[in-house]
DNA sequence: GTTATAACCGTACGAGCGACTTGTAAAAGC
DNA sequence: GCTTTTACAAGTCGCTCGTACGGTTATAAC
């Protein structure tokens, strides 16, 4: 037999010459062809780790959803130890946002995806399978910061969890559209948090202030 | 010179049936051919009305935004003269969600959009457009609501405005991805208004209740 | 009645697509 | 050292795509 080779990252090399094409082209726009010249190998190569393109597609959702998060458990580890919940919960969902050009590649890639999983159920299955169990976590942090009197107690639900999820979606959505910029985004965000856990207006604790930019054009 | 068509309405029907198309299968899965064949014309008649497939798609996003806006419109006009400004809210929000089919299909025509505008700058400044208008509406109205003493004051903002229309797009988003249900995402809106306008679990006023189909299968 | 022209239809073209097949080199197993 | 198996490369197939174009019909204008 000749040489073995590592086919788990090959397939991840080719996925993520995948994204760099989806992210600036979307899914349909990355050909075979395309993906294997980014991937700076030959069709034949890219065609003997995937078989069919759907499988390539299926495979490079997996690895970024498990990318994805891996960033999120980074983060929250990079947090001080015995972060509040409150931290932990900002800590993940600034994450979701596009704040530098690894996130903002990562989310124009799942923009894509989305719109394909709508059709195809195969890619469905993928893409929906991360968010209940996100909603779980961030519902279990709205009940550990309940439990320590930051936050009132009927708001400690899964229900809230799902808004805080689809209102940080919805910023990044508008970001990518070029309705506003990252760093609104991140202020919205800020002030969403400061509602739910009842700030009111005496100045924001636990989190570090947004810097510079201001006017900086798109 | 032969007969004189109306050359708006011709678009409007290619227009329409692109979306039916685009709904299940994307704007990339939706050719000339099967327009044509699904408005029961030639391809050489759609090319007679758009001279590119770029052409219609800019017209039919036009189309259907002016359609949208319609919509809302009317769903104003449909509550009693003189509605709180809560009302207006929540009629405009929860027309933004999927709960019948008619909907449904506006926004996964719009998701398949929105995953080409990302990178399509022509069809990006189409679908930019409306967003700080309606932000700006929903603005006002917040503002209407302090001034009635319903809300408040400090949460009569651009932001807040922004804040519920990513909110209801998340939401949106993860009912078309099959998260949750319709009625889930209905209720959650509900839920967020509450919060918004500090109800205290009184009992909400001012909107019917959800009806049945608790447990009915997707 | 002639003419000009809008409103079509059908077909063809060249490019690009995913999938497939065949060919080749090389190393591991015996 | 021969065989087997893996790792590729290259070419090709059938198909579909957007676009272009020539031809035909019908009617309004004169």
């Amino acid at each position: 037999m000749p040489k073995k080779v590592d086919h788990e990252a090959r397939r991840q090399e080719i996925s993520e010459a995948l994204w760099r094409i989806a992210s600036t082209r979307g899914l349909d726009g990355a050909s075979l062809r395309d993906v294997a010249a980014e991937a700076g190998i030959s069709l034949g190569r890219l065609q003997h780790y995937f078989r069919t393109k759907d499988e390539m597609l299926v495979f490079a959702l997996q690895h970024i959803n498990r990318l994805a998060a891996g960033r999120i458990r980074e983060r929250i580890e990079s947090l001080d130890q015995e972060p509040t919940p409150r931290a932990v919960l900002r800590a993940c969902l600034s994450g979701m946002l596009p704040l530098d050009d690894k996130s903002r590649i990562g989310l124009l890639v799942g923009a894509a995806y989305y719109a394909r999983a709508v059709h195809d159920p195969a890619l469905r299955a993928e893409a929906q399978h991360g968010i209940p169990q996100l909603r779980a976590f961030f519902a279990d942090q709205l009940r550990r910061a309940a439990e320590r009197g930051e936050l009132s107690p009927e708001r400690a639900t899964e229900d809230e969890a799902m808004l805080l999820i689809s209102a940080v979606d919805g910023l990044a959505t508008y970001v990518l559209l070029g309705v506003h910029e990252p760093q609104d985004a991140l202020r919205m965000l800020d002030l969403k948090l400061a509602h739910l856990f009842g700030d009111a207006g005496e100045g924001v604790e636990g989190q570090e202030r947004v810097k510079g930019r201001e006017g900086a054009g798109r």
